[in-house]
DNA sequence: TCCTCCAACTTGTCACTGTCAAGATGCGCA
DNA sequence: TGCGCATCTTGACAGTGACAAGTTGGAGGA
């Protein structure tokens, strides 16, 4: 998919693809615009006419993260059992396997200073994927987190946990940790997001 | 504590001064070295002598940061009960609480690429930290987390606990939850950590 | 007292960055 | 065929981190 003729065809494609690449190799703190354009052969400010700045790019990115967390969750739920527990762990597991897999994105997602923050706006990827997991915790707690404040404790402590997990974990300070290496990591995350369900059902 | 000669007298101290103020007041991925230079009333490489490049800088300060997250851990356990559940409860929150008052300071120690990790080097400021965490856990497992399985679940759950809700609160996305507002800040967070005790204490 | 050394700081320069303004190109449509 | 305009390029500017070479002045020895 090289460039052919003054026109690319579909420049702003491949712009993010390269934005990615380089993203994964640096990190948020060492992108460079300049740099995507290089890669994908383009002028120095060609990326401006479809992002208008940095942060559009990246922002765009980060976009297309939230879109790629909320299908890791989905993707973990499907090979897991149908109980509203076995479901709501996969749904962690598919969140903390997503950071894993692109820290550098998740991190972009998550404490850049660089993205916009889309406001309020409805239906944005942020938006859908943080409401897959209220969905996830509504159906075990059978109650809506926003009237049931049982429902919202669960709510934040799944969330903090799937969210703190991943933080430690792409940081590489969980497996830093004397003797952690001993411990069945599948084991360990089902154990932990289990401990914030309703105390109704003892876990494990 | 203006530069009145040539030779500045305690440039190192006035330069993470301006530093960590240039820090809270942007962020990581807009810190500056020459920016600090120049609020330091020194030249745009006077840093260079003293921290080598501006990883050299942010390593120090994120130093500074680690001594005083420990401090604010011990802060809150002076105030809080002495039972071992209180103990870790008030460390838990000392450690949330040190993210919401110095934020960039707080992301610029876990997770930018631009402080240089000390490798396992003892006693070094990161490494304190954590072990009064692992003290604290230790206290109230009666057993050492790097040998007894339960202590190591112990210690990552709330470890997790305190830094997702660190990370989630600075980044106002826990604020930003619909119906949020109406739980209590305070129950929520000792709820929230109490959840990984041991279960022979069934907690709140 | 003077002298010398050297840590502390400055000045100048380089490649690189993001952003803006102005120009070039060629696709699609009349 | 030829025109309009989105798409992309070229050029410029201020700001950045890093490096090299020069300047200053205090501390310690003779």
């Amino acid at each position: 998919m090289e460039k052919t003729s003054y026109h690319h065809g579909d420049l702003r494609a491949a712009l993010l693809e390269a934005g990615e690449r380089l993203l994964s190799e640096t990190s948020v703190e060492n992108f460079s615009l300049r740099r995507v354009a290089k890669e994908t052969g383009v002028s120095h400010s060609a990326p401006a006419h479809h992002f208008g700045d940095v942060s559009g790019l990246l922002t765009a990115l980060a976009d297309e993260g939230f879109k790629r967390l909320k299908a890791s969750m989905v993707k973990f739920q499907r090979e897991a059992g149908t109980s509203a527990e076995e479901q709501l762990i996969a749904s962690g597991r598919g969140y903390v396997r997503f950071a894993e897999e692109s820290p550098a994105l998740f991190r972009l997602m998550f404490t850049s200073q660089r993205v916009a923050t889309n406001g309020d706006a409805e239906n944005t990827p942020p938006i859908l994927a943080f409401q897959h997991l209220v969905d996830d915790v509504q159906e075990l707690w059978g109650a809506d987190p926003s009237i049931n404040s049982d429902a919202m404790v669960g709510l934040i402590g799944c969330w903090t946990m799937a969210h703190g997990l991943a933080e430690l974990s792409i940081s590489g300070r969980l497996s830093s940790i004397r003797g952690s290496e001993k411990i069945d990591r599948d084991a360990l995350f089902s154990a932990l997001f289990a401990s914030q369900f309703p105390s109704t059902s003892p876990s494990k």
